[in-house]
DNA sequence: ATGCATGAGCA
DNA sequence: GCTCATGCATA
């Protein structure tokens, strides 16, 4: 509302918004296709020059890693018809997660997310270790790591939402694997359960973009294929993994029960509000705004008018820049996640892991 | 798969 | 104006 520089919206393409998935039917596509196309595509060959990823960003304000409470959700989309499914709505969420903020300025308890099983003592020092060991878990299989895990905190999974996303008339599982879909999962669980969804995902051949639709199917929530790639790849918030794991987990089953018959794939999808083009920012500019990220990731409003100024750049885009960086370091996995030949940070390679087809 | 963007809710 | 969830557009 603000600064609504140039955008103007409105731009609706009612019901018509065409979405070219020609594949949900159930023939091809995606697995086979998926699995090429994400084996050898690695392709954060955008990089301009920030090998330093997480590990160099250290910032003395709010050093916890993933301040989130576990639970809570704030979107009731409207998008969601009279007569679909009540039974999954989410309800209606006051308080969402402002408290966190709060809290993550205020304090960081140590507080693992894995209920005791292992601490952090060794990181626990400061909040830059705590930086770096978030940075650390990238790709070890759930249940090897013991000596250094991603220290996450996460403070309520009590304060609020007696219990919301699903829930349904549903006792049954077939998988076999998965045990808590009801209460907070630990960031292993989490990591070992986008795992194998998405490779359920692509045995059953359905595309990321089909499992987003098929959301909104279910419970009127659709997805994007952004955020079902993200789901996978765990570069969502804690939080947010764990608001979605129960959704997508749903699906699993449907999709695993109902594989072979015709799937009543519809739902309207795109409300079309029109967005600015993109801004393409050089690698240059970029570089020079990750070393300020580094000295400030958090730029009043008159450095980022200077920043905005000496760059070239619209403020809205400097300062939309230092939001998104913000939040990408916040993510569970940083980016890219297995960097080959770097398994072993720690020491701590175990000799062998799982048994099964480690990413793709 | 990921970069830039929107928007809700809050301070 | 921030955080956070989310996604269009694009590499």
């Amino acid at each position: 509302m603000a600064t609504a520089t140039s955008n103007h919206y409105g731009v609706l393409s009612p019901g018509s918004a065409p979405p070219p998935h020609s594949e949900s039917g159930g023939l091809q596509q995606a697995s086979a296709y998926r699995d090429a196309h994400s084996l050898l595509h690695n392709e954060y060959g955008t990089l301009p020059g920030h090998a330093h990823q997480w590990l160099t960003a250290l910032h003395a304000d709010s050093g916890t890693p993933w301040p989130h409470s576990p639970l809570s959700d704030q979107d009731v989309k409207p998008v969601l018809h009279e007569g679909e499914r009540e039974e999954l709505q989410t309800p209606n969420s006051l308080q969402q997660q402002q408290q966190q903020q709060q809290q993550q300025h205020a304090h960081h308890d140590a507080r693992p997310w894995r209920s005791g099983s292992t601490h952090i003592a060794t990181m626990a020092t400061s909040e830059q270790s705590l930086v770096y060991a978030q940075s650390g878990f990238s790709l070890v299989p759930a249940g090897e790591q013991g000596s250094m895990h991603h220290a996450l905190r996460d403070d309520d999974q009590h304060s609020h939402s007696p219990h919301l996303s699903e829930h349904g008339p549903h006792s049954h599982q077939h998988t076999g694997q998965d045990q808590s879909d009801e209460d907070t999962p630990t960031s292993d669980e989490l990591e070992q359960f986008a795992k194998q969804f998405k490779q359920r995902r692509i045995k059953l051949g359905f595309t990321q973009a089909d499992v987003g639709l098929a959301l909104g199917t279910l419970y009127g929530n659709v997805f994007s294929q952004t955020t079902i790639c993200r789901f996978e790849a765990l570069q969502l918030s804690f939080k947010n993994m764990c608001k979605l794991k129960p959704l997508l987990n749903k699906w699993l089953e449907e999709a695993d029960s109902t594989s072979g018959s015709p799937t009543s794939l519809d739902k309207i999808a795109a409300q079309g509000r029109k967005r600015k083009k993109r801004t393409s920012i050089e690698v240059g500019v970029k570089g020079a705004l990750e070393s300020h990220f580094l000295k400030c990731p958090k730029p009043g409003a008159a450095e980022i008018n200077s920043l905005a100024d000496s760059l070239q750049l619209e403020k809205e885009v400097v300062r939309v820049w230092f939001c998104n960086r913000r939040q990408k370091e916040k993510r569970m996995t940083p980016a890219g996640g297995p960097l080959p030949g770097t398994e072993d940070m720690y020491g701590d390679t175990p000799p062998h892991h799982g048994g099964q087809t480690p990413v793709q």
